[in-house]
RNA sequence: GGAGAGUUGGCAGAGUGGUCGAAUGCGCUGGUUUCGAAAACCAGUGGCUGUAACAGGUCCGAGGGUUCGAAUCCCUCACUCUCCGCCA
């Protein structure tokens, strides 16, 4: 959520912002809201005021013995009518909070302007993509005549969207999750966290997945609801959540590998062959909880973590930077880390790294004491796949195959998988 | 699923209708002392909202109710703990 504030103070510049993020913003409905909440709350709190005052002095006098009639009588209306107005500015309220809770976080001041994906920003570059004299194949041809990868009986038990890994293929996609998991705790300084899948409204709330994004999210018909989890960034991030946080406490750094569930409403055929877009998937998560003068620094830092296992996969990949209008609800800015996919010979989305500075915080109440002022301040949230635990099966598999269908087993992986060195049927 | 006990400030923990936003301890901040530190002693120290600053409002798990007045009484719900049952 944005700081009201904001609201109040710089109207006009922040409605522009929001437009680059794709963001119509109802100033007049906006503006009704916010001054009808006004006065309301200055009438309920004068006539609260009014009763608190002479509700003390009824208790002085009780005390004293003297006659309370008189005073009595001035505050007997009052009660119902505070509680009156009270009712009708929590409406005001309720209103006004679920405009504002649907606004997206304003970019930050680095990111390229623009309405899609066409204004993403190449960083970077890294790694060679390898030469072959045969023609690639995709991940599902490799997976397939393997044996160890059946979308037929993934249907069969689930439905579309789903996949069977059988045998080593299995164990590779393990030894990955490992992989990174090692990899960022014993190298990159994080915690490991094993989190619930399922969490309550108030958790997606926190991260920004609701209101907004109901329709994308698994859900269980109980009251309330629970939710499948969309990305351990959920339960990771909310781990601070209406706390106040020591300042020794920080840089939090957190890890998780978990599986992800998404409903994928909307995204009707599109990337509907083989594991790229799944209802459910692994992915290692990080996310780091900072000091805000630190997030920028954490955000570079973070997507180096998640460059680090691309690069002792040695698979090639490329970083951007989402333009306003390709960045996610919640996030200030995002380097996305694409690997390389020689059968499509183009590079696919494999980790997105996002500081979302304040915006998570403020929905969270996730705050920090700052031994400069004493006083609790929010807290900046990021998060980073580190990385998706299927995409990386598919950039092993795609760019390690080799002419008869084997696929080599990457140097950094094999003590995951016995000393074994290559996959074949 | 059954029975019982809880939920109060950064933490622990008092408080059962009125000068209670809340004792006390710990922690934290400042001071005294010290070469310095520890200890001791003294003082200060909740969040949110609001204001130029005061004032004011609000918050004792959540929501409702009773009352002139609720942390305190009543109702509903959530969560935690203990015991029993069931279970990976």
């Amino acid at each position: 959520m944005l700081d009201p504030k904001l609201f109040r103070q710089e109207l006009d510049e922040l409605v522009e912002k929001l437009k680059w993020r794709g963001y119509a913003f109802d100033v007049d409905q906006y503006q009704s809201l916010e001054n009808r909440r006004k006065s309301l709350q200055e009438q309920t709190e004068e006539l609260q005021a009014l009763r608190n005052r002479i509700s003390k002095e009824i208790g002085i006098a009780k005390s004293k013995n003297e006659n309370v009639k008189d005073l009595m009588h001035k505050v007997s209306t009052l009660g119902d009518e505070i509680k009156l107005r009270r009712s009708v500015l929590s409406e005001v309220q309720s209103e006004l909070q679920a405009v504002l809770s649907e606004i997206p976080n304003q970019a930050h001041e680095s990111v390229p302007l623009g309405m899609d994906e066409e204004s993403n920003i190449e960083v970077r570059q890294w790694g060679s993509k390898r030469e072959v004299d045969f023609t690639f194949r995709d991940h599902v041809d490799l997976g397939e005549s393997l044996g160890m990868m059946d979308y037929g009986l993934a249907s069969k038990l689930s439905g579309s969207r789903f996949v069977v890994l059988s045998g080593s293929l299995a164990g590779l996609h393990r030894a990955l999750a490992q992989f990174m998991l090692d990899t960022h705790i014993r190298d990159h300084g994080y915690c490991e966290v094993n989190v619930p899948l399922l969490v309550n409204q108030n958790t997606l709330f926190g991260t920004g997945q609701l209101p907004k994004f109901e329709e994308d999210q698994f859900k269980t018909p109980e009251d309330p609801p629970l939710y499948l989890i969309p990305t351990a960034e959920v339960p990771l991030t909310n781990s601070v959540a209406a706390r106040i946080v020591e300042d020794s406490e920080l840089p939090m750094r957190l890890v998780a590998h978990t599986a992800c569930f998404r409903r994928e409403a909307g995204s009707y055929g599109r990337d509907t062959r083989g594991m790229i877009r799944q209802h459910q998937f692994e992915k290692v998560e990080l996310v780091h909880a900072v000091r805000p003068d630190e997030s920028y620094d954490a955000l570079e830092i973070m997507t180096g973590h998640a460059e680090t296992i691309l690069q002792k996969l040695e698979l090639p990949y490329r970083v951007i930077t989402l333009c306003t209008g390709d960045m996610g609800f919640a996030a200030s800015k995002t380097y996305d880390i694409e690997v390389w996919l020689p059968s499509q010979q183009l590079y696919r989305e494999i980790s997105s790294c996002s500081n979302t500075e304040d915006f998570q915080a403020r929905r969270m109440k996730a705050r920090w004491r700052n031994p400069a002022t004493g006083k609790p301040e929010l807290l900046h949230t990021l998060n980073g796949s580190g990385v998706a635990v299927g995409r990386a099966l598919i950039g092993v598999m795609e760019n390690y195959q080799n002419e008869d269908g084997s696929i080599t087993i990457p140097e950094v992986l094999r003590p995951y998988m016995h000393g074994k060195t290559r996959l074949k049927k």
